[in-house]
Order: C-alpha cells, then sequence, then structure tokens
DNA sequence: GTGAAAGCGCTAACAT
DNA sequence: ATGTTAGCGCTTTCAC
C-alpha cells in the first residue's frame, strides 16, 4: 500500500500559492478571470504538491458526476460486447466514464432499485430494456434514460429511444434467401427464447412478411424455438430438425451467434454450406466474417446506433435537448458473404 | 424530464418523523443502537418519503464507494468481453459496480491519468497491463491495484496480480498436436503484433518448448507474426503460408479469435481441419465450442482467475490482506475438440 | 438511545 | 481579478 501521504486538497494549493481557493478553483476549471500570473503561480503549487482535484466531492458538488450507465443482460453476446465497445469508446471521447451493469435472471436484485442507484451515480442511463420487460419504470427516475429497443412502430414512447430495424433486416435476409431460390426457409430464435421478446417477434414478422411478398408458404415446422439466442441452441435445434428429415434449403438465424451453431450442425450432418443449405445471421458481429464459409447477415448499423443513442443521452444531460421524447430508427443492412452465395452464383 | 420534485434528504426524513438525522443514519446504515419503535417510525418516514441515501454524498464522507475499476484494451476481444462479463457478474454479487475504462492505442490520454483518476472515483483497480507495458507506474495510486497478467516467472512483482500460465498451457497445446503425430506446426500470432507483448512470448516459448522436448526441429517459416490478435489476421497469415506452399500439418494460433481466421484461410484453400491440418487455439472462449469443427484450444481457467483477482483486491480493500504483494498462478487446461482429432482417432 | 454539530473537498454566490 | 464563506448530503465524534 503506498502512496501514504494525505491527497493534496484545494486548500493545501491555496496556501502554497499563497491565494484563495477560489482562485485554485477558478485555475482548475479554466475560468477566464484570472491573471496570467496567478495562474502561473497556481499551476505550479499544484504540480508541486501533486495536487489533483478529488472527484467524488466535485461531484457532489456540481451535483453530476460524468459518468453514463449502460444496463444490458450478459456481455457473452458478441452483440452486446461489440455495442459496449463502441459505446466506451465513443463515451470516453467525450469525457465520460462507463459503469456497465449486467441484468440478467441470476441478478437477484430489484431491478428498480439497480436504476434509482445508477441514476444516483451516474448523470444518464443507456439500457436495452428487451430483457427487463416491464419489470422497470424507466420514467420517473432523476437522469435522463435513453433506451437500445426494438422498433416496434409505437408512438408516443414513455422514454427517448434507438430502434434498430428488426423486422426490416429480417425481411431482407428473408427476401435474399427467397430470391436466390430457396424456398424451405427455417426461422431459428422464435420464443420461448426466455429473453426474446418484442426482438424475436419482429424479426419473425420480417420473415414472414418476404414470403408473403414472395408468395410462398411458410411451414410451421420450419418455425424453430430456441431457449437462448447462443450457439448451442442454434446447434441443438437445427441438429433436431435435420434429423427429424424436415426438408430445409435456407435458415434465416435471429442472430449470428446462434447461426454457428446452426453451420456447425449442418457440417456435422455432411451437408454443405451454402450448397446444401444456405445461411444468413443478424447482427454483423466480428465473427461473422470468419466462419466457414463467411456468414451473410443484416447489420443493424450498431455504430450509427451507438452515436444516436449518445448524441440523445448528452443532449438531454446538458439540456439542449428538450420536450417530448423522441424515437430514432436505425435502418438494417444486408451484408452478402458465402454462407448464403455460391461462388459460381453471385447474382446478388 | 420526470420525477420533477428535489429528492428527499436525510434532514427530511428526520422531520418528518420526528428524530434527528444521527438517528435516520443509525437506521439506513442498521446500526444497533435504535430502538425498535423510533427504528419503525423511521422506516415509515423513508418509505413516504421515498428517500434514498444520497451515494455521492456518502462516497465523499466514507471516501469509498463501492466501484472497482477494469481497465483493459477492447471488449471487441472475446476473451476480455468474456473476462469482463465474469467479473461485472462476481463484483456486482459482492456489491460492487465496475466501471470499465478502455485504453487501446486509440486512446489519446496519459494512462498515468487515467490512472489517477480511476482511483479516485473507485476503491480498486483491476488492469490487464500488457498493452500498457512501462506507460504506468501502478505503485503509487491510492487505491489497491491488481494485475491480470502472463506469468513471467519474475518474482518481487510490484503489484498483485494473478497470472496465467501462458508457457504451460502453450507447452500443453503444442504436445499435443505433437503427440498426434504433427511435425510441421506452425505458430500463429508473434510480433510484431503491435499488443502481443509478453503472452506471445510466453506462448511462444511453450511452443518451442514442447517441440524441444520432443525433440523435432522448429522451422522459422513456420513462425509467424501477426499485427494484430483477431480473425482476420489469422487469416491472412495462413492464407499466405499456404499459398506459399510452405508445408504445415497442424497450427497453434495464439488465441481462438485469430484460430477462426486460420480455419476460414484453410477451408478457403480446399483442406481439411483436422486431416490435412490440426488446429488448437487458446482462450476457450464461448465460440470455440461451435466452429467447424469445434476448435481444441488451452483453456487459462478464466474463471478462477477472476475470482482469485477478485479475492485479492477486496482482500487489500479492506485490510484483510496485507503485506507483500503476491502473485497467483493459475492453471492452464486443454480442452480437447474436434479441430485436432479425427473421429477415427480419438486416442488422446 | 438520541441530539447537536463538525467536516469530507469542492463550487459558486456574495463580497470587494 | 480575487478573498470569504455557505452548503452539497452524508457519517460520526462528542455530549447527554
Amino acid at each position: 500500500m503506498p502512496g501514504q501521504r494525505r491527497p493534496a486538497t484545494m486548500r493545501d494549493v491555496a496556501q502554497f500559492a499563497g491565494v484563495s481557493v477560489r482562485t485554485v478553483s477558478n485555475v482548475v476549471n479554466d475560468q477566464p478571470y484570472v491573471r496570467d500570473e496567478t495562474r502561473r503561480a497556481v499551476k505550479d503549487a499544484i504540480a508541486a504538491l501533486g495536487y489533483r482535484p478529488n472527484l467524488i466531492a466535485r461531484n457532489l458538488r456540481r451535483g453530476s458526476t460524468n459518468t453514463l450507465a449502460l444496463v444490458l443482460p450478459r456481455l457473452t453476446q458478441p452483440y452486446f460486447a461489440e455495442l459496449a465497445d463502441d459505446l466506451l469508446t465513443a463515451a470516453r471521447d467525450r469525457g465520460y466514464a462507463v459503469l456497465i451493469d449486467p441484468t440478467d435472471e441470476s441478478d437477484t436484485r430489484s431491478v428498480q432499485d439497480v436504476f434509482a442507484q445508477l441514476a444516483m451515480i451516474t448523470d444518464g442511463i443507456l439500457v436495452d430494456p428487451t430483457h427487463l420487460a416491464g419489470r422497470v419504470d424507466l420514467t420517473s427516475l432523476p437522469v435522463p434514460v435513453v433506451a437500445l429497443t426494438s422498433h416496434s412502430g409505437r408512438h408516443g414512447e414513455p422514454v427517448d429511444r434507438v430502434a434498430m430495424d428488426d423486422a426490416g433486416g429480417a425481411r431482407l435476409a428473408t427476401a435474399h434467401l427467397l430470391e436466390s431460390g430457396r424456398t424451405q426457409i427455417a426461422a431459428v430464435g422464435l420464443p420461448p427464447a426466455a429473453v426474446t421478446g418484442p426482438t424475436g417477434r419482429l424479426r419473425l414478422a420480417g420473415y414472414l412478411e418476404a414470403h408473403r411478398e414472395a408468395g410462398i408458404d411458410v411451414s410451421p415446422r420450419r418455425l424453430l424455438a430456441a431457449n437462448g439466442w447462443d450457439p448451442s441452441e442454434g446447434y441443438r435445434v437445427m441438429s433436431e430438425t435435420l434429423d427429424a428429415g424436415i426438408p430445409v434449403d435456407g435458415v434465416f438465424a435471429f442472430n449470428d451467434y446462434m447461426a454457428m451453431g446452426v453451420i456447425h450442425a449442418i457440417s456435422a450432418h455432411g451437408l454443405r454450406v451454402p450448397e446444401d443449405i444456405a445461411v444468413v445471421g443478424f447482427d454483423d458481429i466480428g465473427f461473422s466474417q470468419h466462419t466457414s464459409p463467411p456468414l451473410t447477415t443484416v447489420s443493424p448499423g450498431r455504430r450509427r446506433i451507438v452515436e444516436a443513442a449518445l448524441d440523445m443521452l448528452l443532449g438531454r444531460i446538458d439540456g439542449t435537448r428538450t420536450g417530448a421524447t423522441e424515437v430514432a430508427v436505425v435502418e438494417a443492412e444486408l451484408v452478402l458473404r458465402g454462407s448464403s452465395v455460391t461462388k459460381a452464383d453471385p447474382e446478388a
């Protein structure tokens, strides 16, 4: 345990420099009204004493902490890890620290308490609310909240939010499979996936809509439920389907992570991707470029989502954004890769 | 912007309950010396006013924040994401919030400042120091620090640390390949990988040692440098090697994430894993169970690393751990999967 | 068992 | 342009 000496306070600096604390504060906070000479003396004193302003005291006084909270289920979902990474970097570049709070099922705390606590120690909260469905009232917190949600299309939302276009993206993915001649397309990731919520419903809706537009029937045997959106479930569900002899020539997995397991199951059954079964995922996580074959997927525009959400939140915090809650929808994009397009068939 | 009313303070509660703030504080902090009757009255007042103790004020007074910091390069590396996830959960279960600070090359802040700031707003810091090599002095911070490092074998470390057994794990991985009859084993991930540092050196050392023990020569043509430990580099490096016609029948990739790219490159060249080339990675990230084929890898004992580090750090914080710095080494384990073992050949 | 009051280190209103 | 001081909301020493 080093650094034993009591850290220098503002008073120490003032005394050392022969000025008042007021002046030290002015210098530390780059206030204009300080003579250059005085400023210099104070800076010297600061350097001499190794003074650093106590941020907790500043927080108490100012009532703000320069910290944001990010609430999400688990970082083990690569999409969330990459989302968090983007946010961490973006927030850091704007001078904010980020507290990440994992609130999945293993969490025994009261969700409302969690938010109340976070509200007290941060200036604003970003939250992926899908897994909290209704267990928390985000409207009565003392700090602004921006939700990162699915695009439900509803209006008059209780909090600001940035939505990805789940249904639109799913439609793109499915239409792409249909256009390349696939007609027996499995959808992987329906409820009872504990944490699916609206996201799963919307991606299913996009899948259905694409079929409707193409005039192709959907078989309930190819609507596959998963208990969680991870590779093991993708693997299990796909294996069972193939074992059952259900014909499948394409798969739309509701996320990339599951798609990994799907591809694994397909090759374990001696079938080829994409020749026998084409696979498309959702999320465009980093891995997807380097599966074998690389995964065609829907990019939800993660970067833009983070930027938009941060803009909204900081706008609320500094008061430049006022008035009714806003909803921003970020468009999804199809990223074509080898898992859905054969080399001989790059017609897309 | 809801919740307009000024939050109730301890004084409000005291007044409402007809007691002094001292008593309210006693009740809030579960101090013994309060009459049951009084306690009840205070609790009622708290409920009636919706009082919540102001954590910032408490922090200032107590000089502690119940928050830890985790400093690492990027969450885009799945190993770090999973490490962070483990820590977040473990810390949450012990009543600590976690601030994650990404400090990679894109960071323009002074590393020393970053730590000084974090030290001010947290009770302790966990850091993966490999990417900070020497740019920071962790010994003179006002809070305890525990480093999550490679096992260099050195003693008299300046800070507590928990090390994974890089060299031992790499030896296991390589020995496994050699024992299954591979003799032309590429090592993927040598410097100049910007962020490699000791980790890469140690994993290389294990690779070399296994060869020495087996009496098999190492060809420098199969020591492959990477610019970063991600799939695209694994892909590039492996492709170039195969294109150059360098004979390879096994690969030890210094992490799983690169191994994804390696496998991709191998199949893109029309070769099979493991029949033509066996592949082993390092980290045992979640994905590795569901690549095609599943990836044999070295599990560094991530969970145990996190638990040990948290124990150390909290021990220093609450003073139950004192004295000289400690080093804990967590043993690595080989996890056998399909990328190194053919079905016909499960001799391991 | 409870009350009064000091003070954590800072910011900013009020002085001059 | 700078000094003096109140007070952010809490914990805790000191009284009783």
